[in-house]
DNA sequence: GATTGATCATAC
DNA sequence: GTATGATCAATC
């Protein structure tokens, strides 16, 4: 297998590296990038994201930047199951509590961050030990111009709820394709937002999630089943 | 069995 | 604490 730790100068070389990646199970893409293979996710969630990360030649994590310096791509894996189902929702982003009421579709965080997209579907099933499990086809996305309708829809109701200060009163349950839910290391973190009133509130922080359905839509259109 | 709310690791 | 990467696990 042949990797380069530079990044990716183009959405052409991205994908070739991804498409070489497909079909390889985690244990030899780990040995690759010199990565240690944990017994399992329990204390180690965002493993299979950072290998894929080191595997492609994003630029480091955590930072406020693109994955692909550049590229302006965001890199996304997402864990299906044998069939091709996917087994969990997928992070977008932070809600910016605080601001975004005053912010449009347009210009959210959500609608960045979803205009350009690398999937990387990598089976996730538990029973399956970590270093067994195969990376699958690559998709490079973009919205169609009805998913960014429906994703707009979504974020317009979930906005406006934050943005009138019912944020104590928003669950995972609203949004179609686009849900919020707690993004946080614990229960005890807080985050300032506002109250009906306009003044402050402090609460869990959130973040915007793709439901499993939204995302598994987006494969079955790209790749058929 | 699917889903929501809670949580885990690491970099800075 | 804030950001990145997500999955766990209790509950519906």
């Amino acid at each position: 297998m042949q990797l380069s730790l530079m990044a990716p100068r183009s959405e052409a070389e991205l994908m070739a590296r991804a498409e070489a990646l497909a079909g390889r199970v985690l244990r030899d893409v780990a040995a690759v990038v010199s990565m240690p293979v944990p017994a399992d996710l329990r204390h180690h969630k965002g493993w299979v994201g950072h290998l894929v990360e080191r595997a492609l030649g994003a630029s480091a994590a955590s930072r406020d930047e693109p994955d692909f310096v550049g590229l302006d791509v965001e890199l996304k894996t997402l864990p299906v199951d044998e069939r091709g189902h996917a087994l969990e929702s997928t992070f977008v982003c932070t809600v910016p509590l605080r601001e975004i009421g005053e912010v449009d579709w347009a210009e959210s965080r959500v609608r960045r961050k979803l205009a350009r997209v690398l999937w990387i579907p990598i089976e996730g099933m538990r029973h399956k030990p970590l270093g067994d499990r195969r990376v699958g086809a690559p998709l490079l996305w973009s919205p169609t111009r009805e998913q960014e309708e429906a994703l707009r829809f979504d974020w317009e109701e979930l906005a406006g709820v934050i943005g009138r200060g019912d944020i104590e009163s928003l669950t995972g349950h609203l949004g179609r394709h686009l849900q919020v839910r707690p993004k946080a290391a614990h229960g005890g973190v807080r985050a300032r937002s506002i109250d009906a009133e306009g003044g402050m509130l402090e609460t869990l922080p959130r973040g915007f999630y793709l439901r499993a359905q939204f995302t598994e839509a987006i494969l079955r259109q790209a790749f058929g089943g």
